[in-house]
DNA sequence: CCCTTGCGGACCGTGGCTGTCCGCAAGGGC
DNA sequence: GCCCTTGCGGACAGCCACGGTCCGCAAGGG
């Protein structure tokens, strides 16, 4: 019966929509009799979601936490946020979740209808750059998105790829992988006039649709993925540890620092150390200041360069005029 | 039938997992005839869901986009990184969306296997953290979920709420909204005590479980809340506008800087100016850093205050004895 | 030209679906 | 303790949707 499927999935909806309905309400909403609702809440339940009731006044259905996941149902809104929310995690290229973020954005930008499309467009240029500056993550979640559907679908893929010196060159390759490590994103794919194995970084890539005919995938050149690729990239000057002391407390600098942020030990009374990590010195130079302790640096000297060299900018910029010693004469609109 | 209407939903998660599929793999897949698959789509269709499909040698079926959002079917891994990448959107109150990604959020975490739920919170705790800082937007984004299902359920809601200067006090409220605005979240309610409505800051928010009863939501103060709350709040002081003279060419500047982010004139041959705007003083100080150009400020007066306090702050970290100098004798481990 | 693939009409037997009516159980308010 | 509200689920009857089978047709690719 379709009409009962459909109904199932308002149910769901309603149910995902507003934690507590009764089951009259219910009733009204789908156009059945209450003895109705009761046989789609046990189906419901069949299929695996937990729907709880409970009796007596003030009672109702809700929809509770399974073992599976049911289908998410969201209004447009909400699938505008999701896709903003998950471009913006895939574009920052978080470690450990990148992957699976660009698989559920291909998932949800193939079904978003068009006018939905558009509005995540424009709010993603309106939100992510004022934060992103130049970081070295900066893919197109576009380009990511379309890279994973082709893997997904093992679809041959046609591309410019600009290699390091800046020149390009027209790629035909058999796409197996999207890896996301050292917070940069890497295409792993045969390269089919090669005739072997290449890592992508995806920044360099842009493909020249339409892709070509599907192919059978082989056998991966590697178990791990990720590791193979972050063996293969020479690239880590980016990865940085340090070591800073701060000049206050253990417990002051604890309650402004995350625990995950890095790790904290005691340094005599009044000071401590801090060991944390990031993907770039500047990147570094930013959370040292962004704690807003007095501090110094224990290691690595190159820490000590790139402030030096941001302190000097500041100092200039300082330097200069500024708004009362130069008014903007040339001003251009 | 159940089985149908499982075997519907089985098909749409099968068509959103992988392009295109033949119908005889269909069939397979779900353990019915091709000419079962054949009517299986044609329901899907009549439900809206668009299937397109080719006839001839490597044909199949795709879902596409539609007119309306088909319930999203995610795997475990695809679920968390929606969960994480919606936190961290929500965190970082993101005007525009915010209110549609803390809803979503809501309705996912509902459902979310708590075995998810905790990988979403492991994750969450060692990826957001690292890059957020002290910013002034840090709500747990646990508490705004609460609220939202609060706000959704209309359920009464009691809380601690400390204000500005620091003293505690309980709350008896009926939610009304979340309201993003300035980088700050803000909820909407009546307070019961009072008898009156009053706008609460939600990072002041602890909510003291449990919930009360339902009520029935009275009309709202106002007919536009984001803007009954920005005109009520009045802590505006952390939204600023700069002007800053950065001293390269327009293009260059151009091709680092994302339209976006600002807006960019030229200002002489070889300097140009970017008008931008940041949630804080701390943020802006970053913001001109990250870019990498050498700079001036042209306004604000407090921008070149705050880039002296962090210039100093560096400068004392670069003139303290550093690694050579001082070893660490007191490391506690 | 042939192959593969999707399309959909016709037929038929099965069995699931809905509405109706019923008595039972569990909370909450008086 | 009483009563109301709400959810629960068995039984029954009538309806009709469902799925398998078989068929010829159409469209794309080699």
């Amino acid at each position: 019966m379709l009409e009962t499927s459909a109904r199932l999935l308002r149910l769901l909806s309603l149910l995902q929509a507003h934690r507590e309905w009764s089951g009259a309400d219910l009733a009204g909403r789908l156009g059945v009799t209450p003895r109705t609702v009761r046989r789609d809440v046990d189906r419901l339940r069949e299929l695996g979601y937990p729907v709880n009731a409970s009796p007596g006044t003030g009672g109702g259905y809700q929809l509770g936490a399974g073992a599976e996941l049911p289908p998410l149902l969201l209004d447009d809104d909400e699938a505008v946020a999701v896709a903003v929310g998950l471009r913006t995690a895939a574009g920052q290229g978080i470690e450990g979740i990148g992957e699976s973020s660009v698989r559920a954005l291909a998932k949800l930008e193939q079904v978003l209808p068009s006018r939905l499309r558009r509005r995540v467009g424009a709010l993603n240029a309106f939100t992510v750059p004022m934060l992103r500056g130049p970081q070295p993550s900066a893919v197109d979640p576009t380009v990511l998105t379309e890279l994973a559907n082709a893997c997904r679908d093992s679809e041959r893929l046609r591309f410019e790829y600009r290699d390091h010196a800046g020149s390009s060159t027209r790629r035909t390759v058999e796409p197996y992988r999207l890896v996301c490590t050292e917070h940069r994103w890497y295409l792993v794919a045969w390269d089919v006039d090669r005739d072997d194995w290449r890592t992508f970084r995806a920044d360099r890539i842009t493909p020249r649709p339409p892709h070509g005919p599907r192919f059978t995938p082989r056998t991966p050149p590697a178990e791990n993925l990720a590791e193979y690729v972050s063996r293969g990239v020479s690239t880590r000057a980016y990865a940085t540890n340090a070591v800073v002391r701060l000049l206050v407390p253990l417990e002051e600098a604890a309650a402004r620092i995350s625990p995950s942020a890095g790790t904290l030990e005691a340094s005599g009374n009044d000071s401590c150390v801090l060991r944390t990590g990031a993907a770039s010195l500047d990147v570094m130079v930013i959370h040292v200041m962004l704690m807003g302790f007095e501090f110094e640096i224990v290691e690595p000297a190159e820490l000590v360069d790139a402030i030096r060299t941001a302190r000097d900018r500041l100092s200039r910029a300082l330097e200069r005029p500024g708004p009362e010693g130069a008014p903007i004469t040339a001003r251009v609109t």
